[in-house]
DNA sequence: TTGTAAGCGTTATCAC
DNA sequence: GTGATAACGCTTACAA
């Protein structure tokens, strides 16, 4: 097993300095075509590549970025690491992971690991447990480091930084517009708490869109859901309470889901209870994940781009990170506040299947 | 903006050398009650953190793993990568993501990248690219500069490391032989292209359970999709295939598929030839994922368990990370024929649901 | 009890 | 044209 070669060995070898090694490679005209030849053949003969983490100490960046999200095994934020590592990785970064699992806990110590070197900033999504609680200040933390953070979906006025997010609002107003155009006339929301600021968003959307179209809004046809605790018939509980749902609002002929899994599990419910789709009810959900094209009808519903997301996150902190960063540090000192952060909104699209008319 | 404080600046504030403030921080003895008092203090004080690259670059280890899949948005990986970001985290090891997206060359970029240095040790499931190539220099490559590899579900004998694999073979015997004790006669299968071992193995799976029950198999029953080509519309022409496949063979009353894709799609086809389900044709897939959870009717499937995996790859790797490792160098060395890795082999389990009787 | 120095692998500055 | 040296931040013999 040969480890790893270094400037020193090489440099033993062909009996220079380490010095002239490192000339030599890097192609620096200092040295003579001679030498130059023989250790860069020397080099590539054995292989040799410099120490990513040598370099990283040398100039205090490690080129990769750190991924904090509250859960990977699910199809919106694995949408966003594929952006965020495409778009990374062609401009020489490297892709770090850390899950909160939704948990305020986890979430600092997962950014404390990280942020003690390894990384050079990151791009995250709060987890529900902070969103609850409101504690913020491991981010301001970070930011007051010096360590930029990009925040992507669930992000927060709180916390001044770059920011990526889709138009939930709009996105729902869309929604809701479309089930009024297609004549739906008690349309059902069925949305998170409101702690999670995408279930807020998406519910104040539809509720701009009743009163855009001068419906008055039911309270009745708003259903949400507590899904904060992580229990194993989650899927169960959630079918019983929109079967519960459905059953004492009979007159519901349109459905907003914030979610494809509300959405998906509506059209079940509505099946089983031996309304048709969509011809009865018709529904949209948010969220183009891998249930929309494979329910059956397939469904209607919001996309959300988590792709383009991510690649947009990384653009902006990779920017950040490699624009001169007097100016970014300037502003932290003087909390300057003008504050120059960008908050880019990905729009929304409507992506028509079968669940509406 | 305060930037990280160091050894060296809380030495100097303090007016001791460096080594004493490390030697305090580390609680040594050698060090007076009076001094260590004052620098813990301080360094609390300033939230003094020992850097990551530093530490790396001096012990020749970084405590993170790479992991390296084909593909992130697929919950079989999501899942995986769960489990080894679990037991990762709990060891005290990060996790560094990159994704070949079924790219031999990707593969091999991202394997350098992250064995400059940047990781201990990878996890990595082979690309559908290099499996079709059957080229595995880089991973012996890898594995001769004395990082080991550990690899899962998409394994290959020719690279001698440690792999974790699911018993695809006595999964799809178990699959097809439910379905035989179920009273199919005519059962068909629905696999990929010889060269993703995963499917070959599923397929003498499923001729294995034939033979054993006596049942000749028919060739005109087993429909193998290729998949390599990563086409805009291959949802339509997945369906488009198999209902041909179904109207070729109207006799068949159940269905086994390498994959929970291909076993939805089944469902959807046949339902759309007016057959019903389990009535009719029985389905069961593979990979227990959101698809088969959430289809009409929910999928039976033989359940792959992703984090599993994950977690003993995970505990494999660092095992050998932290093992002396003389023993495993020694074996690289002599090239020693009786091969000490170990192959875990995850069972697998029918998880029945709606799609059989 | 404290400090000095070497070393992890690089690069950059400066001297010869 | 080549080499010595310092520095990045840390730990650890070894010296004082």
């Amino acid at each position: 097993m040969k480890r790893k070669i270094t400037l020193k060995q090489i440099a033993r070898e062909l009996d220079v300095s380490i010095s002239t090694v490192s000339k030599a490679l890097s192609g620096s005209k200092e040295i003579s075509e001679d030498t130059t030849q023989k250790i860069q053949a020397f080099a590539k003969l054995y292989n040799y590549k410099p120490n990513n983490i040598a370099l990283s100490l040398k100039n205090r960046k490690t080129k990769t970025i750190g991924i904090l999200i509250p859960e990977i095994v699910h199809h919106f934020f694995s949408t966003v690491i594929r952006g965020i590592e495409l778009v990374a990785n062609k401009r020489g970064y490297n892709v770090i992971v850390g899950l909160s699992n939704e948990s305020f806990t986890k979430e600092i110590i997962n950014m404390e690991m990280l942020a003690n070197g390894s990384i050079d900033g990151f791009i995250l999504s709060i987890s529900k447990e902070t969103l609850l609680k409101q504690d913020y200040h491991h981010f301001n933390a970070t930011i007051n480091q010096g360590m930029p953070i990009v925040m992507f979906d669930r992000v927060v006025n709180e916390v001044e930084c770059d920011k990526v997010i889709v138009d939930d609002f709009n996105g729902a107003v869309k929604a809701v517009n479309k089930l009024i155009q297609n004549a739906c006339k008690n349309i059902a929301l069925i949305t998170t708490m409101d702690y999670v600021s995408v279930g807020r968003l998406r519910t104040q959307g539809y509720l701009e869109a009743l009163e855009n179209n001068k419906i008055v809004a039911d309270s009745n046809l708003i259903l949400k859901i507590d899904d904060s605790l992580d229990v194993e018939n989650h899927l169960e509980i959630l079918e019983n309470e929109i079967q519960k749902f459905f059953e004492l609002n009979k007159k519901i002929d349109g459905v907003f889901a914030v979610n494809e899994l509300y959405a998906v599990t509506a059209m079940k419910v509505a099946k089983k209870l031996g309304l048709s789709i969509p011809e009865d009810v018709q529904v949209i959900g948010f969220t183009d994940g891998v249930l929309s094209k494979h329910a059956t009808p397939t469904l209607t519903t919001v996309s959300q781009h988590g792709q383009k997301m991510g690649e947009q996150a990384a653009n902006l902190l990779i920017d950040r990170l490699e624009s001169d960063n007097t100016e970014y540090d300037q502003y932290i000192v003087n909390n300057n506040p003008k504050s120059d952060f960008i908050k880019l909104v990905i729009e929304t699209e409507i992506i028509e299947r079968e669940s509406t008319k």
